[in-house]
DNA sequence: AATGAATGAGTGTTCATTCAT
DNA sequence: TATGAATGAACACTCATTCAT
């Protein structure tokens, strides 16, 4: 009857309905993340968003799907955004480091939904906690595809894929986690580039280096100005 | 007034304080880690425990006290399990390969603490989340240790430590967090294996090198034989 | 200030407050009656009726109003088609006879009506639930000076009257009332011929109870041919 | 599973727990017969109790528990105590006059309750509203197998016994639901005198009548003293 | 006249904590 | 020391009612 992914919403109006959402989830994901889920409530999420308890009631059927749709969004970001930017990308390292640099640089774009994402599965229902799962696998499945296309095309030494491609995961996923202990550190650009001389260059292939390289002159080291921090953009227009 | 570290007891005699404490701990870890600690009622715990609920306020505070001595105890384990496993090993490759394979044993000894440090810390009021990351910090610098003295010592070359160090704590974490993923593919043995392939072989020197296969010729790679899953020995004996 | 028997209406065309009035009382009726009252909600309402929130409070001014409109109809129905049946009847055990068979016969089309009559008096404000149980009582006087006749002009023996019409209301309600128990074992016809035995037949003099039999055999025994099972004539035109 | 007719209690003693639900079913039956079930909130039922909210949720699994063992309760006196009534009465007409008596002055004794269950069954999960039907469908019994064995020992003339003793039942309702307006009228033991007169009286037999006759005369017409109002005596001790 | 989104007070229920025994 | 009944503040959720359009 009730699909687990499947939030229903008494209003009807699609546009008001994506508006009012969206109000809602930018407020439960900030005190979400701040305080934890179940320390948060309904009324506070309202009281942030700036509408009454009940019209939460209107767009969600409980606190669980807020929570859900919330977590969602995330994912969906990370599934939509990192192919966008790979495309155009042919060669097999330039697509795995920019498969890096893009997840890192959404994540860091969403850096408390990351962390809500990290922290607070568990918090859902069984049923759509698979959900996310599967959702995060899709994810981890595009960067282990850029991974096993510079293996196979010899730009990258044979390792094993499984386990790398979850390092390269949690490396992205960390730059979120951990923020309070690397931002001081380091920017963005240089967390990428740091982790790609570890979790990448030490495998590649002579072949692989030459890509490597080339790519690096190109971005001058992925700095910022190259590959700029990027809003993941929203609302798509059409014929973009 | 009151030390956030400090865990009150209405209960004099320490050994019974020991004892009542332990005994709820457990039902408190293996609660929260299955439900979450909010889900989890103090009555739930005092059920699974054998206790009445009133007796968990005679050894804790309240049921922030439980969750924080509940990590407390995870973090001391590692913190003070790895340097256990260290003794007498002086070569600094193999203090690293070793520290790597205690940290994932004493994970897969306690998956369930493990999820629970990670998930629940935020859960804890807020003076004592940084105890508990102090914790965390003390135990990553083991490895840290271990990885500097590699690098000083010429059987490593340079690296980012920082970045690399967070890798590998990550990287035994996993076993845990991820252990649905990892547990069907992977011995524990293997993935250490492999781990060390990924995240220690690729930066050694030539000097390094020669270290590591010398250790993987002494440990027939790493086999469950040679480094048996071990209990973390528990409530030890007095004379240790 | 406010009369209780009123009902305020925002519209003020007469033939469209009738129309929209019956429209909403129709769907609350029977939601009423399926669910009761105060798990029924204006929103089901609305929906039911195929109008919007909005109008019910155009049309009534409150949940109450709707409540006690539609007790009303269904008491203005016995108030004022009983009588029309009894039109042209002179004979008293005549007139108490047909006016059993009538109430049944009402009870019988209003079936759910009765019920929620019955059941939901008492969640009116108190101010009106003594309109409605007057109109009752009113009701409860038609055939009150059915009995009374017969009794006066010598055709049933002296009987206690307020019992006994007492007795008849609840045999005419317990079609409504207890219909699941009845409808399986009893026609219409078959129950009220069936009342009549016992509660009208016992007391008749012989006077009367040649009465009886003559009307028995005018109406072969209140059969449904005689006597069709008859929609109260709803909106009926002026000038019947 | 979960037994509709089973209520749950957090308490163990079973002597407390008989104590407090008493208390409890007290207060809620006296608020749920003035207001209503929907009306009265849980916090009122706990106020008048003297117990705080919290406590009924330690004796009772929801509200709808509290409704069904009041109404439950009701039931089971009218099924105990009208039995209790006709021991060593061994004349069907004295059976049935008798029964009727009790049943009466049973619900004299209990008119709040007696009329919440009449009006509040639908208020209670449906699994349940069949539980209490029976039981009241089992009460019918008890007066029918009365009526019958008056018929079939030719004491009364045959009858539609269904029917009447449906008339029965209401009559013995009646004294609580219209108390109203009969208590100004009536004495209890008046009417159940007149109740006799209308619905036994008229289908006895010459012999029946001569019973009727004998039994009016030992109890002076049912008055008062000879059956005298009488409290259902509660927890009845064992060897009563 | 009609809509339906928005409101917010109010409800049933939970659960950390207390305390008499 | 240990119990478990009792508390009551707090929360998720509902729904009669309003009002801008």
């Amino acid at each position: 009857m009730k699909s687990p992914g499947h939030v229903e919403s008494v209003v009807t109006d699609a546009k008001l309905v994506e508006q009012r959402r969206g109000q809602i989830l930018k407020a439960a994901v900030k005190l979400f993340s701040e305080k934890g889920y179940y320390i948060t409530t309904v009324q506070q999420i309202a009281a942030k968003a700036g509408v009454s308890t009940g019209l939460i009631y209107q767009y969600f059927g409980d606190k669980d799907d807020v929570l859900f749709l919330a977590l969602n969004r995330v994912l969906e970001t990370y599934e939509r955004e990192i192919p966008r930017r790979l495309e155009g990308i042919e060669h097999p390292v330039d697509q795995l480091c920019t498969g890096l640099w893009a997840y890192c640089s959404i994540v860091d774009g969403m850096r408390e939904e990351t962390v809500l994402a990290y922290r607070s599965t568990k918090s859902l229902r069984a049923d759509r906690r698979n959900l996310i799962k599967e959702k995060e696998t899709k994810t981890n499945r595009l960067l282990g595809e850029c991974l096993h296309a510079c293996i196979e095309q010899g730009h990258m030494n044979p390792v094993n894929e499984y386990l790398l491609v979850y390092q390269y995961v949690t490396f992205c996923h960390a730059w979120a986690l951990k923020g309070w202990a690397f931002r001081g550190k380091f920017t963005l650009s240089d967390y990428v580039s740091e982790g790609i001389a570890l979790l990448v260059e030490p495998f590649l292939t002579a072949k692989g280096r030459t890509a490597l390289d080339s790519l690096r002159r190109r971005t001058n080291g992925f700095s910022a100005e190259r590959w700029p921090k990027q809003q993941p953009a929203r609302p798509r227009a059409r014929n973009n």
